[in-house]
DNA sequence: CACTTTAGTTCACGACTCAGACTATCTAAC
DNA sequence: GTTAGATAGTCTGAGTCGTGAACTAAAGTG
């Protein structure tokens, strides 16, 4: 089968033009009626219907006019931060986490538990996971947040609900979302870590490009793995089986040692944690920090080194993919004043262009994954406002 | 300016049907109105109306009713052959050409001029091109065929209309398309001679995934130097600049010599033609080809050598973007017997997949672009009927 | 020859957006 | 203080388009 479209009626034009209007006020602020008509093209008649069904569904709010320059003062038009919220899960190696936030993005709840999952059993994990979401959820409740679905980040390969494969956890083929549906009654969606990460990153991170937002960057997650976000306008690239993005197992050294993976000379296997805390000689990504923070040259000589290494990657998305940033997230975002200029430097060796795309640091650190997967639910609903409201009525 | 999406209206809300209709009718050949009511969803009076402005306007052909099993015999719509028509040109290292194609894709002229381009001026060259453009364009007027637009396919980045770089001719900042546009009154796109024999490959190619035609793959070009197509959903992946796919310029060999683009170890440097025919030591793609037919074994050397850093390239293509398969063309193609072993033995060494996507090898040959290139002038006609009918009513 | 089945058309209806008139509410000028 | 001008928002009639059901058309079956 291929992909086949839907039919255009007056239910999905409403659809489309509800999203518009939503979408303007969600991306222009405060705005006024007259404006997000002028900016959308469509006639003020029009908007002041859709904002109506907005309105009543609870999803905007309107302050009270306020005179601004000449002319009748307008009514100012809100995203409701009470209209609906998105519940974002995070399973990682060494902790769980849950995020709530508002139509508005902003973080109403937040709790991480730190834990190391490895050794565990799968059953256990997803138990904890439940109570976590289940706090949350109450919380989300007691601040009379509505959720809209709940979106999980997990460290492998998910597709369809499932965890195909895990490496870092061990796992493989858990039926994660049902768990999670059941326990909390909400439409639960997976999705890879490094893509929630990057979303996060391009939502809330503030980065900007040309005058906008950035669309079309690579970030780069350095957990206990190495893991790659593609986002090409505004959307992960998730490639023909939800595998796109694995920078961890490109290859940086042809004729390098085995990776876990199978391949060979993997940038994961060449600038990893588990690599450079071995060449730098220190147990901890902590030690690590103290001693470059100490300028001790094996620590400086091992984030260097990886640092070249991730630039050969680097180099090859850069050709690939064409992005307009590179942000560093994770442990690189931390190790960034050692590792920056390594790596730019190896950019420039091995891509020989002229005008490199930005190599920019994360300033979310470790929390971009969670806040990504709540910002994923509520980002669909404005994306999709219509469908929303026709799930609750 | 981020983008904004136009407001839905009754006009486009049509358009979107008619493209939806217009897009069924080509791809499930002859077919009833009442079958394509329901493959659409659209009701049958609603099929019925659109099918009559199609037919009008000359993209449709109606034939004479065929009883088929019970009922009353459905009449059979088709695409007119006749309706619309795209004109592709190509320029390239060592010629130029030109193809006309109808509405159905099938080619209806066919002009190749070997001639070596790099030596000559680009006013001469262009003159040239303009000259095989006029011939072609007359030869469709002479069979009624109404050219849509023309796309050219070249060597390097071509970005609005103009040719922003294309290292192999030489050229820098070449106002092409409005050269073109001038002398044959078409409209005029650029686009990257590997991105477009990518469509050609995907559109003519005759590839099947999972029961339908291919659409997530990346297709190497070799010719002079080595390109790439990135296929995303049916769709070129251009990436922020448009310089997306540069396989050619992924580094296979970290500290490799430097190559033309100026970075080291590209894959183009150490697989290019020129560096398979000094290691073979023939001096052209023909002798290479007898010399492996013969056995002799540096060619066969050299071929399979070029193969496994062809095969380290595509690890990484593979691990960042996920494609259902891999298609070999241009010169890769022609060797395909004797370097094939060597690619999928170098990618399944470096990316330890269990299942690799599948490594196809093109059937067009060197056709593949200029196919491409007319036919997205007709798939752009068939996507968006309405528009083509407003630019010519 | 009636009955069934399928194809395609016609037409009243409803859902939408549009355009423009109309009302509301402010500032600026006299 | 009043009036003109500007801007915001609502209301109403008209036009467009898909829907659904009734209707016509053209075959096969018993």
């Amino acid at each position: 089968m291929t992909v086949r479209s839907e039919p255009s009626q007056h239910a999905g034009m409403r659809a489309s033009n509800l999203a518009l209007v939503f979408g303007e006020v969600a991306r222009t602020g405060p705005v006024s009626r007259a404006r997000v008509a002028a900016n959308t093209g469509l006639t003020k008649s029009s908007v002041s219907g859709l904002v109506t069904d907005l309105i009543s569904a609870g999803l905007v709010g309107e302050s009270a006019p306020a005179a601004t320059e000449r002319g009748r003062p307008a009514t100012a038009l809100t995203l409701a931060p009470g209209g609906a919220a998105g519940l974002g899960l995070e399973i990682n190696v060494d902790y769980l986490a849950a995020m709530v936030t508002d139509l508005t993005g902003a973080p109403r709840y937040h709790h991480v538990v730190r834990r190391d999952n490895r050794d565990r059993a799968v059953d256990e994990v997803v138990a904890d996971l439940i109570e976590v979401a289940r706090t949350a959820a109450a919380s989300a409740a007691a601040q009379g947040l509505p959720l809209a679905a709940a979106c999980v980040a997990v460290p492998g390969l998910a597709v369809d609900g499932t965890v195909v494969r895990a490496p870092n956890l061990g796992w493989t083929r858990v039926d994660l979302a049902a768990a999670i549906q059941e326990a909390t009654g909400l439409e639960v969606d997976l999705e890879n870590e490094a893509n929630l990460a990057a979303l996060g990153e391009m939502w809330f991170g503030g980065h900007e490009h040309e005058g906008g937002p950035l669309r079309d960057f690579v970030h780069v997650s350095g957990e206990i793995g190495i893991g790659g976000g593609i986002v090409v306008g505004g959307e992960v690239f998730h490639g023909a089986h939800a595998g796109a993005g694995e920078l961890g197992h490109v290859v940086v050294v042809p004729d390098g040692p085995r990776c876990g993976c199978g391949g060979h000379g993997c940038l994961e296997r060449m600038a990893g944690q588990q690599e450079i805390l071995a060449r730098a000689q220190v147990a901890t990504m902590n030690e690590l920090t103290h001693a470059c923070e100490a300028s001790e040259q094996a620590a400086l000589d091992a984030v260097a080194d990886a640092g070249r290494h991730l630039g050969v990657a680097l180099s090859s998305v850069i050709k690939l993919l064409d992005p307009a940033a590179i942000v560093l997230g994770g442990a690189f975002a931390t190790l960034a004043p050692w590792l920056t200029t390594a790596t730019a430097a190896s950019i420039s060796h091995h891509s020989g262009a002229a005008e490199p795309p930005r190599l920019l640091v994360s300033g979310l650190g470790s929390d971009a994954a969670v806040r990504g997967a709540a910002g994923t639910v509520v980002r669909r609903v404005i994306a999709d406002p219509a469908a929303h409201l026709a799930r609750r009525p």
